[in-house]
Formats: C-alpha cells, sequence, structure tokens
DNA sequence: TGAAATTTCTTGCAATCACACGAAAAACCG
DNA sequence: CGGTTTTTCGTGTGATTGCAAGAAATTTCA
C-alpha cells in the first residue's frame, strides 16, 4: 500500500465516523502506530482536525464556522519549511504583518501551531479566517475591497488602515526580486500593500520561493537595500549574495 | 473507546437524562468507577454539574441554557424565510451592509443565490468569505480586530472605516428591540457597528428574529423612530405595534 | 438512638498506554 | 549503486487507568 493511499484512506475514514484511533489505524493499515501518529500530523497540516491521546477527530462542524473551500489549499512542503523558519524569528508579544501570498499563509499555519502569543495584522481573508478559533493569536485585519482571485483585501481602505498601524515584524512575498528593481508585483493594489507593511515594520522580510528571481515585474515595492532579511528556498547565484551583501541584507536559505 | 469520546458519552447522557450513575456509567463504558469519578471532575471543569454520592445531575435547567445549536437549527428555516424577503428589496446596483448575525449571514446567502448585482459591507468574516468565490458581488469589508466568537471585525479600525463608506440599505440586528430602550445589544463593540452602518445608510432595516421584544440589553444601538422598516418572524404584539405606526416605522412580518 | 455493615469516596501507587525522539533498517528512486 | 525518504524499533517520559486501603457518608438493624 501506497503512503499516500494511506492518507486518503485515512482521511476518508475521519470524514466517515468522524474520528479515528490510532491503535486501530496501525492494525488495520498493518503499519506502525509512529506512522499513523506521522500521518496524522501530516493530514493536520491541510485540513482542521483535533489531535488527541490515541486518536483523533474533525471538530463539529457548525454553521458559524467558515467554509472549508477557503480552509484547504494545496500543501508544499517547501513553503512549509520556509514558514517553519519564519516563526523562528517570533516571540511571545511580538506583532507581525502577514501579506496575501500564498507562503504568509504557511507562516500563518505555523504561527497556529507554535502557540506563541501573537497579534498578527493582515489584508488576507484566509489568514483571518486561520485563526478564527485561536486562542494564541490575535488577529488585526485591513479592510477594503475584496480581490477574488487572492482572497485578499486592496484598495486605499487597506493601505490607510495600515498606515495607521505598525509591527514588529513584516513578512511580505513578491513576485520578482531582481538586482536593478528592486522587489516589484504584477498587482498594483497588493504592490502598494506590501510597501506599506514594509514600511510600517521594524524587521521587513521579504519571502521569496521558487518564483525566478530574474524577470521583474511592473509595479515597483522596494528596493533591495531597503530590506533587512530574504528567505528563500532556492540556491542563491554568486552575483545576487554579492548584492545582498553590499547592501546588507541578510539571507536566509531554507532546505 | 477514546478517553475523549468517553467524556463527550458521559455528557451526552448527562443532558439526555439529565442525571447519570456512576455504577452504570462504568458497567456500560467498561471503566472502573474511579475512571468515572475522575471524568465527571473533568466535565465539572467545562460545565455546570451537581456531583453527588454515586453519580452526578445537572442543576434544574432553567430554559435559557438550552444549547445554542439546537436553537440555530429550529429557527433555521424562519431565519432563511426573512433572508429571502430581505432580498426582495434590493435591486441591481445597490449598496448594502451587513452585520455580523447570523440572521445577516442568511441574508447574503440569499443575495449569493439571487445573482443580483450587489455591493456588500460587512464587518463579518463569514460573511465576506461565503463571497470569496461570487461573480455578482463586489465585498467591502471594515478591518479591525478579529473577534473570535462571533468571526467579526470590532474596534475603533471597524466603525471609522465604517464611517467613511455610505450604502443603500442596513441589515442590522440586534439582541432586543423594546419600547422605552430603542434596539440594544449586548456586546458593545458590535452595538457600536451596528449604530454606525444604520447611520451610514439610507434605508435602516432592524432584523429581529425569534429575539425576545422585551428584554433590552446595556449597549443602545438606536431609538425606534431612527429605523425605516422592521423584519420579524413572529407577531408583532398590539402595543409595539402602535408604536411602530406613531413613529413611521414599517414592519414586515415574514411566516 | 447507637453501633455495625455497606456503599461510596479519596488517595497513593504501580502497571499500562501513548508519545516523542533518535538511531537503525527498509523501501524507493534516479 | 548511492542517496533520499519512509518506516520501524528502542528508549525515556509523562499521562491514564485500575487496584488497594483507609476515610467518610449512608444504611441497616437491634
Amino acid at each position: 500500500m501506497l503512503a499516500i493511499e494511506r492518507l486518503r484512506r485515512i482521511e476518508e475514514l475521519l470524514k466517515e465516523n468522524g474520528s479515528v484511533v490510532i491503535s486501530n489505524l496501525s492494525a488495520t493499515l498493518d503499519v506502525s502506530e509512529e506512522t499513523i501518529r506521522r500521518d496524522l500530523e501530516k493530514i493536520g497540516k491541510t485540513m482542521k482536525i483535533k489531535r488527541v491521546r490515541g486518536g483523533a477527530f474533525l471538530p463539529a462542524t457548525t454553521d458559524n464556522e467558515v467554509p472549508i473551500k477557503i480552509r484547504e489549499t494545496i500543501y508544499l512542503e517547501e513553503k512549509q519549511l520556509i514558514g517553519a523558519k519564519c516563526v523562528e524569528l517570533l516571540e511571545d508579544g511580538m506583532s507581525v504583518m502577514l501579506d496575501s501570498s500564498t507562503t504568509a499563509w504557511y507562516v500563518a499555519k505555523n504561527i497556529e501551531q507554535s502557540q506563541k502569543k501573537i497579534t498578527v495584522i493582515t489584508n488576507s481573508l484566509l489568514i483571518a479566517s486561520e485563526f478564527s478559533e485561536s486562542k494564541n493569536v490575535k488577529v488585526i485585519s485591513v479592510g477594503g475591497v475584496l480581490r477574488k482571485s487572492t482572497n485578499s483585501f486592496v484598495g486605499y481602505m487597506a493601505t490607510d488602515a495600515l498606515e495607521k498601524l505598525s509591527a514588529d515584524l513584516a513578512f511580505v512575498s513578491c513576485t520578482a526580486l531582481t538586482k536593478g528593481f528592486g522587489a516589484t508585483d504584477n498587482h498594483e493594489g497588493e504592490a502598494r500593500i506590501r510597501k506599506t507593511m514594509l514600511n510600517q515594520s521594524i524587521k521587513k522580510v521579504m519571502i521569496v520561493d521558487y518564483t525566478k528571481f530574474d524577470t521583474p515585474a511592473v509595479n515597483p515595492i522596494c528596493k533591495i537595500r531597503d530590506l533587512d532579511l530574504v528567505v528563500t528556498d532556492r540556491e542563491v547565484g554568486k552575483e545576487m549574495r554579492m548584492v545582498f551583501e553590499d547592501q546588507d541584507v541578510e539571507v536566509l536559505v531554507c532546505k
């Protein structure tokens, strides 16, 4: 039996019965209990499950919950890694701005799991929803017009609101990060949000995932020298590395 | 059987029969009486139960302790009806403010189904999510601190944002609507949001569902004369009907 | 009523179970 | 075949549970 099949099977059983028992799964699927535990951990990253001693179950779904379709996004290991790394920078009591990129969403997931006491400021509907039942996280959402393709709030309302807030850190993503143009984005509204988030935060962190470094977009976010830290999952070329060093920007590669 | 399942089962039996006997539970759940005693201790921490020698029982159920979930399912149809009625007031191109009440959420559901071209302004995370893939509805969310029990944005950020917006209609709910105090609410933040929504809208609609008319709450929303329309699902008493007529407030009863 | 008998409760303790973690083994993949 | 991923196994730790014994409450019965 394939590992992925086993995962699907467990999910199925969860949805069917509302709960699963580790010892049972271990016996019926013929793998060790440790494996089942690890499986449940993985499942917990994509869907909302409650892990308890001896098993796991789905939380009772009431009308007052955020629809699942919003919750479920494709889960990528590399981004998860970046998310985990970013959360290491956080400590109890800190405030952090998160944009509407998927990577920021991973950071959010990791914040929730870490149990750290954090204030999250975001323009992402997904991220706000993520914390809708959180005990440790205080959420401040900026308002604005809902942009449906990214489930984020944009427009002058959003940037205005951001300008009245400040945070210890900002985790922001971009479409491209190049030597000449700095960080740039495809969408004007999002670019302005990101720019503002960086401006209003003490430590300015740019998250660059597998996205290419070398094809600039039209809307500028900031110059490279404006950043404090770049977190990425791919090896940084010699030239870029030099640029970062010159401009005094720290680089963190997660692999 | 998982420990947590056992706890749930005991709670269930408690709610069903009003009481439980330790020796019975021990036999049926196949654990020692000590374990049951310990379970009851745990349950006592989350809900109010009276422990007596040999068992436990729920203190006399004052009706208002009926689980919220049951209430919601009971009144589901009525609320749906109210929602449908409210949407009849809307036409293509209109803008509408919706608060974070469950009834407003039903209005939202009906707007989405109606396919009318509407702009929705809301402080409800649920309602914003509801339209996250909508084609016909433009969503403007106010920002603010996420209040988790109701999944809504509250605080000065929220009211400030609302004050800069305006709409054709506002659909707003309240905890109580009384002759003397007008519309009142339990939660201060929500009350201010509702008040502001009404202020910023041309047609001011108050939705009053099963909630009693006659038990005022602490935070004022508005006077009865400030309203244009009251939508409700219960027969309106003679006295209240007179009050509405005097103050020139239209009443719509959905049955 | 008062004392013994019975039941239930509390507490400490030991056995068991679930868990996390790291190391080793196995499976998988290019 | 080498390297990576997945799984298992072993160990230490902490939580849960059942047992036993004594305390407290309740019942029985003279």
